[in-house]
DNA sequence: GACGTACCGTACCGTACGGTTCCGTTGCGA
DNA sequence: TCGCAACGGAACCGTACGGTACGGTACGTC
């Protein structure tokens, strides 16, 4: 499995080929489940051979893996700037990492991705799942967790364990909208930015340090509050 | 599709005979997933005829959608008494319905179901996912629902829209266990009780009313602790 | 200009599965 | 006792898909 993975040359494409091929595997997976994504399918929309298909990704679960790690490698996140300090530059960050949280799981390619993964989970040892998991998941954990334990050497919120924070977070931002996704619900209009203000703040709340937290009431339901400083 | 459901009927079982069926179904898609529940296998699993099948359940997604209705109904959560008031009995009955969410989604037999949903699921109406929503998620709300406008109206806890506040709830209690579990990552051993009690005080420190919640500060780490009133 | 490489397009094969049909048996009511 | 409905078991069919093999073509290299 994994016959030739991308991942494991590091840097960028394995051939600008090959990364077309893998852009049309998306669309297939995309527009029609995994009913769609036969190799026949995939070397039609892709104008390559079947043949070419099996030399490259060896297999038909290898082709599942290299279409993870591609769609991964482009979702790769700048790494955001650390320069300013203080609870509004914490909640500053925090918000982006939200936001961009919210607007990629809810992103076709990704909903497909981890149907994908999640139909095929636990059937074979070449667990597409853990693939997610690395790289979708462990990312994102990493990022926040080191902007949790920034912002709590800073002083400025509290906590034990930084994976219980972290996981607090991840619940407050995402709620259930992910599975929701993930079952055909269709999505409705929302704001990430907004879901994301309004998380972290509920989160900040539950770990900030004693006095650093203003206002004591927040209106939870509409959108966007005026109470938000902008970004320093 | 849905040929012949037993919600319809209302009530409890279409047949014996059928409920066997289904409950060999529900095994055998367990431990083997959704490449398992071949309609061969399940008729041999259940001692039964593929003609039996086809006439109890019209088509393999009758099956499936059969399947999702029948373990709904063995999962209806008793009507829990509502008669104390007050907030320990507001927490109590919170995290009592927590527990019961934690352990019905880690449950082997939801995440397999879960799992063949979301695998079928597609941005057209495939009924399947609609189903689990309908069964899994809504008696959920509608419990969590008025249980939280209860609150309210005893002045308990404040909120604006009932929507979101259950949401928050949901998003403190199930965080991302339920994905993670989705995409085959081992299930860890954890106390249902424990975590629901940790959200169901997060929630009230983020809802509550004024100056009803006791102690500012609470440690996220540790399990439960010690401020949790019995059950009066 | 011969050779090798990389690739496309397509035909082909084996198999597995959904769905249908047929037959034998059991049991129940008239 | 007869008839009939329900059911189990097994054979069968059509199809779709993963995987392979083969022929043909463009291109670079000696």
């Amino acid at each position: 499995m994994l016959a030739t993975e991308t991942a494991e040359t590091g840097h960028e494409a394995g051939s600008a080929r090959r990364n077309a091929v893998l852009e049309s595997a998306l669309v297939l997976l995309v527009e029609g489940g995994e009913r769609a994504l036969t190799t026949a399918g995939v070397a039609r929309a892709a104008n390559c051979s079947k043949e070419s298909l099996y030399k490259w990704f060896g297999d038909r679960d290898g082709l599942l893996a290299a279409m993870i790690t591609f769609q991964a490698s482009k979702v790769r996140a700048e790494p955001q700037p650390v320069g300013a300090t203080g609870l509004p530059a914490l909640r500053a960050q925090l918000v982006g990492i939200a936001t961009n949280l919210l607007k990629v799981l809810s992103g076709d390619v990704s909903i497909a991705l981890n149907r994908l993964a999640i139909g095929k989970a636990r059937r074979d040892a070449s667990d597409l799942g853990q693939l997610v998991l690395d790289h979708g998941r462990r990312p994102i954990e990493t990022r926040l967790s080191t902007l949790l334990e920034a912002g709590r050497d800073a002083g400025l919120i509290t906590f034990d364990a930084t994976h219980e924070a972290y996981a607090t977070l991840y619940g407050l931002v995402v709620r259930d909208m992910h599975v929701r996704l993930l079952l055909g619900e269709p999505k409705q209009p929302f704001s990430p930015a907004a879901r994301a203000e309004q998380a972290v703040d509920q989160f900040l709340r539950l770990f900030g340090a004693e006095k650093t937290i203003g206002p004591a009431r927040e209106r939870t339901g509409s959108g966007s509050p005026n109470n938000a400083p902008d970004i320093p």
